[in-house]
DNA sequence: CTGTTAGCGCCTTCAT
DNA sequence: ATGAAGGCGCTAACAG
């Protein structure tokens, strides 16, 4: 049984291997009964173009890379939904490849991709990248790159992101609103862009309201969720007048919540918690915690467009088309009874 | 600036083509000094091998596919990443492909796949699929395919499972056990071997305690979550007997935990729940509710290990290297306090 | 040990 | 409207 393959087809039909190629891409010069045949002949034997074959001619491989931290995380779950689904309306193909955080494989993914083997790459940096020479070598080999999320500034692309600093004040000022006055401020380590950002604009809202940046209030936690409540926990016990926690990210806000179970204080009576989220578990929990809501699956939808937009036209991508989308604050729904 | 290619780094070092890329496969009829070199060249030029080059000469391309019904979910996302480590372990690549449960576009995948783009497939059928031609004609076209969780049988190839039937009977034993008389049963429509494979197990559990099975208190639930929690109301509110609930999956569980709280059902004083979940929320939750963890990460790992051994060796996959995979059953943490 | 040759399957001038 | 021929970059069989 030979292979189904252009010359296969040819051979069939007593036609150039020429010919059935342009048939098959409704080239105008051929005649619409030819066309007819060849299709027909395709379809019957279930002819799929190589893909290799085709990429290695043209130069293009309609396929691009995801690279991001984790995959196991609402946000970058749905993010991957949305940037799928535009690959798949305009005949992408997605590579993924996960870094956990971790700089020396996001140096080893950055290098495989530099063969052509994708036209473009969709990336939200690891937090532990501080030297970006990697990502500066990649940006040279070619393909296109826009970042999300977590970008990286050092190098002349596009991003898209939230305004995380808008969310971080506007989360700080809607717990000093509801009384609140000592209010605590988790994050991750590592030096992200995003929790930066998150931190000004909790530190805005507070001078805002006249009230000191009290560093001892600021907890960073590490990867284990466990630990982090410890470390929650303790400090809710050590400095009992905080009324107020704003955890920059969603693990963090479920760890507080739970530290504050094992407390027995009273949410959002003694402690009112405001967390980012993403469609994830801080808005089911009883009580639901107030959370900022990503609009991750548009923030996907919109980096693979710019960047599928860039292939096709073969055009650089600029700055300038970066985009930033807006959190939602969703306040915790009333636990209705009865 | 010329690319860098087999042909640049020859030509600049005065070998052949053939040469060069014996080199730099550490071929043994190369001398050491000339592979050093080569190599000291690549380096400084950044040779990359150009994938689709070779995978088109190899007929291998390195490269796997996964296809699933959805990412943004704690069982895919933690399969993924599982089949992300080994494939990367092993040098692979994985193309992904999301099929969102829907029959039509998992056709549509099936078919982009049939032109050797991929090495092999791992993959978890839709729940709308009835009809398996589509999987049949795509086994046809070459790729080993490894099935996980949502398995095909129609294909004589091997599957990564946990013990469903043995889950559902443990979950309504467990619940029997703690008292409870009259258990709801929750499912997700679609005839997936899964949801069969649980409810065998609660019926059989019923069956040995003498209990009789009631039709009424197994209720199917849809995509939207807010509509089952309705659902599940409903239920509760006509039907006061029930003292006990087994979601075959994590959101139904969820619902059921909402369903209580707005009836002000005490759980799990007055309704116990028992659901599977995988790391995500169930356990999270106050009071916890016990779940039923399936292995998700390590059923990944080993669908990917079967695959990759097959491809590497050229062999067939066989049902007999199907494996099973146990599920654990957690029951509620008791929510210390002070 | 190294070089020459011949494709993998496809697309694309150039000729007819 | 069709065919013939060359080559994308790489590998492998066959010489020497």
């Amino acid at each position: 049984m030979p292979p189904v393959n252009l010359k296969r087809l040819a051979q069939e039909l007593n036609l150039s291997i020429a010919t059935v190629s342009r048939a098959l891409q409704d080239s105008h010069e051929v005649s619409a009964q030819t066309k007819e045949r060849v299709k027909a002949l395709a379809d019957a034997l279930g002819y799929q173009p190589n893909a290799y074959a085709s990429s290695l001619r043209r130069n293009i491989s309609k396929t691009i890379g995801v690279v991001i931290p984790e995959v196991n995380n609402h946000f970058f779950s749905l993010a991957i939904n949305g940037i799928e689904e535009v690959a798949r309306q305009n005949g992408y193909h997605v590579l993924i490849y996960l870094t956990h955080d971790d700089y020396e494989r996001e140096v080893d993914i950055t290098q495989y991709l530099t063969g052509g083997r994708v036209d473009g790459l969709l990336m939200s940096v690891a937090s532990g990248s501080q030297d970006f020479g990697h990502l500066q070598k990649l940006y040279a080999s070619k393909p296109a790159i826009v970042f999300f999320d977590r970008v990286c500034d050092a190098l002349n692309t596009a991003n898209v992101t939230t305004n995380d600093y808008e969310s971080g004040y506007l989360a700080t000022k809607h717990l000093l609103e509801a009384g609140c006055r000592h209010i605590a401020h988790l994050l991750l380590s590592g030096n992200l862009s995003i929790g930066r950002m998150r931190m000004q604009g909790y530190q805005a809202a507070l001078q805002e309201h006249g009230l000191p940046f009290d560093e001892t209030l600021v907890l960073t936690g590490y990867g284990d969720d466990e630990q982090n409540t410890e470390l929650i926990t303790d400090l809710l016990r050590s400095r009992p007048e905080i009324d107020g926690i704003f955890a920059s990210v969603e693990r963090l806000a479920i760890s507080s919540y739970q530290a504050c179970h094992n407390l027995g204080l009273a949410i959002p009576e003694t402690i009112k918690i405001i967390g980012f989220s993403n469609l994830g578990v801080a808005s089911l929990l009883a009580p639901a915690l107030t959370t900022i809501t990503q609009p991750a699956y548009e923030i996907g939808k919109e980096a693979a467009r710019i960047l599928l937009r860039a292939i096709e036209k073969k055009k650089p991508i600029l700055p300038s088309q970066s985009l930033t989308l807006k959190s939602e604050l969703f306040a915790r729904k009333s636990t209705a009874r009865g």
